[in-house]
DNA sequence: GCGACAG
DNA sequence: ATCTTGTCGC
């Protein structure tokens, strides 16, 4: 029904994407920017966000993306946007950005023009910020994009710039003793990219975090710490199990036989929900033609 | 041929 | 990302 995004790019693609990093990599900043990230209790702080997208089994080329913003520090759900998406892009490492961030500033554009008092103050990102072949991933990338603060939370160290997931790293993350304790991932130039965290007490595997936009490193730690329920921020983890309920949802409504789900009772409803799952897709689903590439002046 | 590989 | 059951612990 929905196939694409197979195969690798050509060369000449992959270059387009590179100049496009490189040149949007130039408007990133990577220090504080609001009041709320310099306070001790991040006091003037009321609406963080959360983006992801989760696919559907046998289909390379359908997706749901999700965007969440929970309150702060209660951290419940306010607003959840889940929708179904036709991927373009294929996957290829260093380029996350062009095959998933379309749909996600598209998500962000339509909070911000219909639900404006709703807009987080930042947003977490599954994926690396600066923490990057070329120092411009994902959470960079939405965040120059959309003008937000974003945080770069990845479950796995990316190998680039020297690092290594060796036997020294793994030492140092057994140093980590306590939820907030985090050590820094200097990259071969002797730049710090991002930071190792140990995001709570009962979490033995570290979270990756990274500058993305407009946050430093040092608040974009301390906040994700903040905003750890579990080992994956709130944020994240709503947006994530969200955009994979939905998709459960519209596979059953197509008939598809519920696979035997472990849990799927922790998506409650928020106050504001663009849309819910329908049989016949919204009329205005594809209203707005798809960019194939990720613009917005 | 071998190792790497955010999601 | 997704494929997957039980199991150990609070």
């Amino acid at each position: 029904m929905a196939r694409k995004a197979a195969g690798k790019p050509p060369e000449e693609i992959l270059l387009d994407w590179k100049r496009e990093q490189a040149s949007l990599k130039a408007r990133v900043v990577d220090r504080d920017t609001e009041a709320w990230q310099r306070d001790p209790a991040f006091s003037g702080l009321q609406r963080v966000g959360g983006v992801d997208v989760s696919f559907v089994k046998d289909d390379s080329g359908s997706a749901c993306a999700s965007l969440v913003v929970l309150s702060y520090p209660e951290l419940e759900v306010l607003y959840e946007d889940c929708r179904m998406v036709t991927l373009t892009a294929p996957y290829v490492s260093g380029f996350l950005a062009f095959r998933e961030l379309p749909f996600l500033v598209d998500a962000v554009q339509q909070l911000r023009q219909r639900e404006p008092r709703l807009m987080p103050q930042v947003l977490f990102v599954d994926g690396n910020g600066v923490l990057h072949h070329r120092g411009f991933g994902v959470a960079c990338h939405l965040g120059v994009l959309t003008d937000l603060p974003c945080i770069g939370v990845a479950k796995k160290l990316l190998q680039v710039d020297g690092l290594e997931n060796n036997a020294l790293h793994k030492e140092k993350i057994q140093l980590l003793k306590a939820g907030g304790d985090s050590f820094p991932l200097m990259g071969g130039s002797g730049t710090v990219l991002g930071r190792a965290l140990r995001s709570h007490d009962h979490s033995t595997k570290p979270l990756y975090v990274s500058v993305g936009h407009k946050i430093s490193l040092e608040a974009a730690v301390r906040l994700t710490h903040s905003c750890c329920k579990f080992r994956i921020p709130e944020p994240v983890r709503q947006a994530d199990i969200r955009s994979r309920d939905y998709i459960r949802r519209t596979q059953e409504v197509q008939g598809v036989p519920a696979p035997p789900s472990g849990r799927s009772k922790e998506a409650q409803r928020p106050k504001a929900c663009p849309q819910g799952v329908s049989e016949e897709p919204a009329e205005n689903q594809n209203s707005e033609e798809q960019r194939p590439e990720t613009r917005m002046l």
